[in-house]
DNA sequence: CTTTGGATCGTCT
DNA sequence: GACGATCCAAAGG
């Protein structure tokens, strides 16, 4: 994806990533599930209330990965979006398996079937092998053998919208977008079609 | 299928 | 000093 795709409001362009790949090395998933994170205008987003340590690659310029560590145990995965120093960006909440099957059971011993290896955030970046160590990490160039193509699979004319998941605050904002009636989607119940 | 509780630690108050 | 943009195993229907 050049970079003109992320220098833009994610809310109205997270969708387009679904059926997108992220690729790591061998390994490859199609994106069916995401969620939007709108900056200082999102009680939900970690950038809301400011540059910090954590954030600060939201901050930097659009097209980059940012990571960080969930409940202390996980990492989860996210596209910048908008401008530089407008900390907008896309959680990927989960993937189809496309390649590489063999190295991601092996990093998800876990996972009972291939529908769980990249089924949530957390396990989507432990089946990649996505770790802290790649916050800051360039998607367009992927300068470190992270990156996110277009093989050419359209995304859906409807995804299927809900809330975001797992959050507290700005519940009412329907900033989840996801494949509708694909498997690998996360969450316990799956909310319907638009 | 659903519910429940524990793990675990960096970040910000 | 509390709290997560979560996952998993165990137990009950």
């Amino acid at each position: 994806m050049p970079r003109s795709f992320y220098d833009t409001d994610p809310r109205d362009r997270a969708r387009c990533l679904l059926n997108k790949l992220l690729v790591r090395d061998g390994r490859a998933g199609r994106i069916v599930e995401v969620e939007a994170y709108a900056g200082d205008e999102d009680p939900a987003s970690h950038a809301f209330g400011g540059l910090t340590t954590r954030n600060a690659t939201m901050f930097g310029p659009p097209g980059h990965l940012y990571v960080y560590r969930s409940y202390g145990i996980h990492w989860c995965a996210n596209a910048v979006f908008g401008p530089e120093s407008v900390a907008m960006a896309v959680l990927l909440r989960a993937l189809v398996p496309v390649s590489g099957l063999a190295p991601m059971r092996a990093a998800r011993p876990a996972a009972r079937s291939d529908r769980d290896l990249c089924r949530g955030p957390g396990r989507l970046t432990q089946a990649l092998g996505i770790t802290g160590a790649d916050d800051g990490a360039d998607l367009v160039t992927g300068d470190r053998g992270v990156a996110i193509v277009d093989d050419g699979t359209p995304s859906p004319e409807l995804p299927g919208v809900s809330a975001r998941v797992g959050i507290t605050r700005a519940l009412d904002r329907p900033w989840r977008w996801y494949v509708t009636a694909e498997a690998c989607v996360s969450g316990p119940r799956r909310t319907g079609p638009v």
